[in-house]
DNA sequence: GCTGGACTGTTATGAAATAACATAACCAGT
DNA sequence: ACTGGTTATGTTATTTCATAACAGTCCAGC
């Protein structure tokens, strides 16, 4: 979390807690159960802590976090767990921070971000991306994956700024 | 390069050599001028491998090939280089590579590239942003910079497969 | 020629990610 | 249940990527 502003405290926050964050997990465990994949206690765990953030985590944030009694993570633990999450579409990694997102948006897609430097948080987005895919085709290249992120002052920093 | 490929050899090549390396060092020079910057030793150098090189290079490959006669460089000197060639325009950062390439479009813009897994070119493009950009600014966000790597097959390589 | 700012050199360290291999859990077919 | 294959985890160590901190140097403008 950068904090380069003068409001703190004044951040909105994302993060699930309880009954919501409980459900998040259970929903989890469903589509995992759909795709036969398995929702173990690391990925559970690591799921967990992206779900209740506000901001995006590094890899060694959830590494420090990952204890229930304060022990760390050993690094593959937690960087196997967020390749499986990826995989399922779960989570996100967000190139420009080398940090972690739990995804907020349904459905298979492209996903996008909207970053305030000043905050922190990562609004995953839905990208138009329909004229830039066919520019692409068009040259004969293939998509596999595309990334997306802008960086600035969210709506909230700005007007706090 | 991940060389993940079967038709090694067969890749094509970018870098630049001779009399038109010279040229593009020498408008580099030229736009320093203009602008009050320097494009001192180190950052004529880091340049000079960015542009000779045929596919985007690491930190720490610059750092090896920096020497002339085989010596690297120290991390920080390269590092350096390569903030004042990403701020002067000269070079971009290619986040899902951690890796750097010299610009090859002209005037400031957005910076966008195609990435091919398999010869590991990087196609610099100037991306049509604006019903996404407009949308960012509908919901009060202002953009500072946009990341836009796309990863899959350059036509090349998709022939060859 | 002095001075202040920009740049470089150097040492050290911090942060991010993965290799390699041993062990354990799961589960499908018999 | 056994067993053999697959998938996942635990653990140690290492590699890769990037920056902090500070001393010294260069150079433009006064």
């Amino acid at each position: 979390m950068p904090m380069s502003c003068s409001h703190h405290g004044e951040h909105e926050h994302h993060g699930l807690h309880g009954a919501s964050l409980s459900r998040a997990l259970e929903a989890a465990e469903a589509r995992c159960a759909d795709s036969r994949e398995r929702l173990t206690a690391p990925r559970r765990r690591v799921l967990e802590l992206l779900l209740g953030a506000d901001a995006p985590m590094k890899a060694y944030d959830l590494i420090a976090a990952y204890g229930d009694a304060g022990e760390p993570a050993k690094p593959p633990t937690v960087y196997r767990a967020l390749e499986f999450l990826e995989r399922l579409g779960f989570a996100h990694r967000i190139e420009s921070l080398n940090a972690y997102v739990p995804c907020r948006i349904e459905g298979g897609h492209v996903a996008a971000f909207l970053i305030c430097d000043c905050c922190g948080e990562a609004a995953e987005f839905q990208p138009n991306l329909g004229s830039e895919l066919e520019a692409m085709a068009a040259t004969g290249y293939q998509v596999r994956a595309v990334t997306l992120e802008a960086r600035g002052l969210c709506a909230g920093c700005r007007a706090h700024a």
